[in-house]
DNA sequence: CTAGCCTTGAGT
DNA sequence: ACTCAAGGCTAG
């Protein structure tokens, strides 16, 4: 049976003519990526390594535009150092599984038939309708935020997402070039392929990308590294640079025990070291999405907000206490399968700490709570708004505060089914700590933390339907390739 | 150098 | 025998 792919080349956005080293490109792409890598070529960006490229201007910069096709997926082990004709590679699986989670895909969105593929993407509330407010300063947070009064100015610093990879902080340890570190998603006993291009290529070179970074094909954005370009503002979290090795105080310190009149566990107040500060992740993103036009429909706005959200999510984590420790598979595995609910924990902490009428994002937009004010009739999109809004009623009616917040969310981070080395006790001892917490500062509430457990297994449900949702939007094109996003539910696509 | 078309050959 | 993702060829 033949296969027609509608879809656009990730790399330039020309017509798809097949599965070309990795994944679905056009012929020009996966020729000039065969080009560039069989001959070693380095090329180098005259401008600032961010040309935008697509049909038209993809002859424009050589190096920018290999720079995309490795970070949208094209993956250089697929290009064959014996040049031997024919034949099928280590990736058939590879592309038999995209094939067949396209076709499901497919199935699935036409469910509503009332509304095109394009419909969907204006479902969610204009952005004329919102409430913008100005991007610059949005007032927000007034006087109710107790917790963060105290927070350090940040020198309005600006990450590029573009250029900025999340690892940049990686554990010293990490070496790119080990083998062991740079197996491929798809197992590390190739035939054909990995390690073994000609001297002279990529691999070994490198000088084709800006800033001598390290080569991680198939998470570029989560695991490159780029140490020197975009350090970590130390502002950034609430505490400075972290202790090493950390200091999890014994449960019984006096010190800093208490809290605006709560007891809190020393682990927990180590938790909350690692919190990030919200103007700050607020001027950032709101930095980054001025740097782009990338407003033009609503869902890609919300992208870009929880692109760059994730940016800081994916900062925090490996910064914080116990993660920071873990061996970077072991923290890639974690990340890849907590992302959406570390998402969704930070959108209700917004909620519940602003409690306002109205959603309000990370921004300071704010959108209409009121899901039948949501034009359009997609039952995914309606469906997972009316259970995100379900949600931050919950925990506005629990009142959660920041302590229980902090520990849900290394509960969801290391919430892992495969015994991760260093993991096993950190969701025993948060459970702790959040139990005596609430024992005693809710004592009138005796089934909090059952209430709070159950409410992450909701957390999970609405994760996963938004997992597939994205899935559904990706192949529809309708996701930023080279986003952090796209990058980690391709991971975990991969990956599982 | 680019990109469209051609040839090849392991996997099904 | 057929498929389709590799590499090859070549006009523009």
């Amino acid at each position: 049976m033949k296969y027609s792919f509608d879809e656009a080349c990730p790399v330039c956005g020309d017509k798809v003519s097949g599965y070309h080293y990795g994944l679905l490109t056009c012929e020009s792409c996966k020729g000039f990526f065969k080009r560039t890598v069989q001959n070693g070529k380095k090329y180098t960006c005259v401008h600032t390594s961010k040309c935008h490229i697509d049909k038209d201007q993809r002859k424009g910069c050589q190096a920018c535009r290999f720079q995309k096709c490795l970070r949208v997926g094209m993956k250089l082990e697929a290009v064959r150092r014996d040049r031997v004709r024919g034949g099928r590679n280590k990736f058939g699986p590879l592309y038999k599984q995209d094939r067949a989670r396209k076709q499901r895909l497919k199935a699935m969105g036409e469910v509503p038939s009332t509304s095109s593929v394009d419909d969907v993407t204006l479902e969610i509330p204009r952005l004329e309708t919102c409430e913008p407010l100005p991007l610059t300063q949005t007032p927000m947070l007034s006087g109710n935020t107790a917790g963060t009064s105290h927070e350090p100015h940040w020198d309005n610093t600006v990450l590029e997402p573009s250029s900025t990879s999340i690892m940049s902080v990686l554990p010293p340890q990490y070496n790119p070039h080990s083998p062991s570190q740079n197996e491929s998603d798809l197992g590390s006993t190739g035939d054909l392929t990995t390690h073994n291009l000609p001297a002279g290529s990529y691999i070994e070179t490198q000088s084709f990308l800006p800033h001598s970074e390290p080569l991680q094909p198939h998470y570029p954005l989560l695991w490159g590294t780029h140490p020197a370009i975009n350090p970590i503002p130390p502002t950034y979290f609430r505490m400075g640079p972290i202790p090493n090795p950390y200091q999890i105080l014994p449960f019984n310190t006096p010190i800093e025990g208490f809290q605006r009149g709560f007891y809190v566990p020393p682990l927990i107040n180590e938790l909350l070291k690692y919190e990030m500060v919200e103007s700050e992740i607020k001027s950032r993103v709101n930095a980054a999405m001025l740097d782009d036009n990338c407003c033009s429909d609503v869902f890609n706005f919300i992208c870009k907000i929880a692109d760059q959200t994730l940016y800081a999510t994916v900062e925090w984590a490996k910064k914080s206490a116990f993660f920071a420790d873990l061996q970077v598979s072991d923290q890639m595995k974690l990340l890849q399968d907590s992302w959406i609910e570390l998402l969704i924990l930070d959108h209700i902490q917004r909620q519940v700490k602003v409690k306002s009428d109205a959603v309000e994002m990370v921004t300071g937009h704010k959108f209409p709570r009121d899901v039948s004010r949501v034009s359009g009739h997609c039952v995914i999109t309606f469906r997972i708004l009316k259970r995100l809004m379900d949600l931050d009623k919950k925990f506005m009616l629990l009142d959660v505060d920041e302590q229980e917040v902090a520990c849900l969310k290394y509960l969801v981070l290391f919430d892992t089914e495969s015994r991760t080395a260093g993991c096993d006790n950190v969701q025993e001892k948060v459970n702790s700590a959040l139990c005596e917490y609430a024992k005693k500062n809710y004592m009138e509430q005796p089934d909090r933390v059952n209430k709070l457990i159950f409410r992450l297994s909701e957390i999970r449900a609405l994760s996963s339907q938004i997992e597939d949702y994205l899935h559904y939007k990706h192949h529809e094109g309708k996701l930023p390739e080279g986003s952090l996003l796209v990058e980690l539910l391709k991971a975990r696509e991969n990956g599982s």
